[in-house]
DNA sequence: TTAAGTGTTGCTCT
DNA sequence: AAGAGCAACACTTA
């Protein structure tokens, strides 16, 4: 379930349960899921090192080693970090574990095999690597800077939001749900959108991603948690619009994503 | 049984 | 050149 909000959760799980503690052992049960290294290398380097401390950028997380650089996770569409205790099962579609000298133990998961793990030297130079825009929730990326990515640009609105070199962190779900909160329609072409509506956009933007952190996207209850004028626990075809405006929720195709939005309330 | 899915990459076509 | 569309990856659930 990993866009932002939800590897913000997972990243939060680290600080909480496995920080600071010696790595007994690491064992890599599936090795298609580590990028650029192989199993042996990345068991050395992690065994007896520590996780020192925790950073998400987008969709990243990145963890510093207490030596030899950082640890990197991407969790795909279906992955997810798990704590959970000595004497406790791993999770189903581990692939990842780390055993802690303590006994507690951390599981990389990964349903689809669409995550990733790796090393890297340093963390700038992985998210330089990888072209990623800055991270949605940076202080720094302000409604001026939103207003200016969105203003050269013929995409969608919705496209330049989940375009990940943009600015990074929001997926299908999410993008969704700022532009039904914006009232935004999806399909804006992101140069029609002037400075007003960016400030709109970026604030609502904000405010999403931010609740979402709050009612603990990515856990279990998270969608039952969240206010019944979200979109989110209402993408269904048809259903009516949360926002009470007497409309239907519709889909659209877009980038191959389907989108839902609330054709009455986000006018193009 | 078929299809769709909270992500990303790489290719093709316009 | 930017952007749209699509397949691929792997596996579950509706």
């Amino acid at each position: 379930m990993p866009e932002l909000p939800d590897v913000e959760l997972y990243r939060r799980r680290i600080d909480a349960a496995a920080l600071q503690r010696d790595i007994a052992d690491v064992e890599v049960l599936d090795a298609r899921i580590l990028d650029g290294v192989a199993p042996d290398r990345f068991r050395r380097v992690l065994r007896g090192n520590r996780l020192e401390a925790t950073r998400r950028h987008g969709k990243h997380l990145l963890v510093r080693l207490a030596r030899d650089g950082w640890l990197t996770l991407h969790f795909g569409m279906s992955g997810e970090a798990v704590a959970y205790g000595a004497d406790d099962p791993a999770p189903r579609f581990t692939r990842i574990r780390f055993d802690f000298a303590a006994g507690a133990h951390l599981a990389y998961i990964s349903r689809r095999m669409l995550g990733r793990v790796g090393l890297a030297d340093d963390a700038e130079s992985f998210i330089a690597a990888h072209g990623l825009g800055p991270d949605a929730l940076d202080p720094g990326f302000d409604a001026a800077a939103l207003h200016r990515l969105l203003s050269g640009r013929r995409k969608d609105v919705k496209a330049v939001l989940m375009d990940q070199g943009a600015l990074a962190g929001i997926g299908n779900i999410f993008a969704d749900e700022i532009l039904f909160q914006a009232r935004l329609h999806p399909r804006t072409p992101a140069q029609n959108i002037d400075q007003p509506k960016a400030r709109r956009l970026h604030q609502t933007m904000r405010e999403v991603l931010e609740k979402a952190i709050e009612r603990g996207a990515g856990s279990e209850q998270f969608v039952e948690r969240l206010p019944a004028t979200w979109l989110l626990p209402h993408r269904r075809k048809d259903a009516p619009c949360p926002a009470g405006c007497g409309g239907t929720v519709a889909t659209l195709k877009s980038g191959g994503r389907t989108t839902y939005f609330c054709p009455s309330c986000q006018r193009a």
